[in-house]
DNA sequence: CCGGATATTAGACAAAGTCCAGATCGGCGA
DNA sequence: TCGCCGATCTGGACTTTGTCTAATATCCGG
């Protein structure tokens, strides 16, 4: 599957998503690369060739696309948050020193023994974060 | 084990803190409430009666814990760190819409199946968040 | 009591993100 | 094609969290 500007639109519709310019171009950037970009990176990559997204659009943009499950938020450098087009289950290792934020397969991690919930409450999901640092 | 002020004189010595007032006052509020606070919370406790310690002693103070191994930083809101008097091994319950964050003792927990680290890289820390909303 | 090292401070600054009022776009009916 | 209207985009002001710096205060050994 190529993540070409025209797919991208019907990936948009699919999800309920009006398909306009600046939110393909987005999505572009997040799915060509496959990568775990921050709303800054996002905006950089948008606006190479001249100013074309502005901040606020990237961001408007950005939560949409949580909203309507297209991408992930991913919390680990209080700093930034970054965004992961991949939304199939997966956990995350990060280098610390580096910022490197790299996949994890679910598919062979088993968690157990979680007690069960407070009443009233369900999971919204669950975050493992693998932090590693270099050996110095 | 009473969270004393001059309880906490010993525990900053124990771990190599010089205990300055400020130490002792912004160890105290974390340590007698044993809850996760994060740094505007800790200086709005600390000031309460009247202006006692700067924005910046409370951020630098909270760093030295961080470093000397006194609390334990929870990634878990974009906007804001959590600091954590707790440095047990354990894992965190994170409640989306009201932003109450609860321990998850890690003693029943097992994760396996994680893949080998990349070489060269040594494991700093496996964060286990579950994010649950209230059914609504 | 002195001097140097260690801590603290106010306030300027930086970066990420939010918000708003006005401009613009784009699809649709006439 | 034209004009309209809701949806979208925009610049820029603003907020919040956190950092930095240069000056001051405190502590301690001699």
């Amino acid at each position: 599957m190529h993540y070409t500007r025209d797919n991208m639109a019907g990936l948009l519709r699919s999800h309920d998503i009006n398909p306009t310019h600046q939110r393909i171009e987005i999505a572009h950037a997040l799915f060509s690369r496959q990568e775990h970009l921050s709303a800054d990176q996002v905006m950089a990559i948008v606006n190479t060739r001249h100013s074309e997204t502005s901040k606020a659009t990237v961001y408007n943009t950005l939560k949409l696309f949580l909203e309507k499950g297209l991408v992930r938020e991913v919390i680990v450098d209080p700093s930034k948050v970054f965004f992961d087009p991949n939304t199939s289950p997966h956990h995350h290792l990060y280098e610390v020193d580096s910022g490197k934020l790299s996949d994890i397969d679910a598919e062979h991690v088993v968690i157990s023994g979680l007690p069960p919930l407070p009443a009233g409450m369900v999971t919204e999901g669950i975050d493992l974060i693998v932090r590693v640092r270099r050996t110095s």
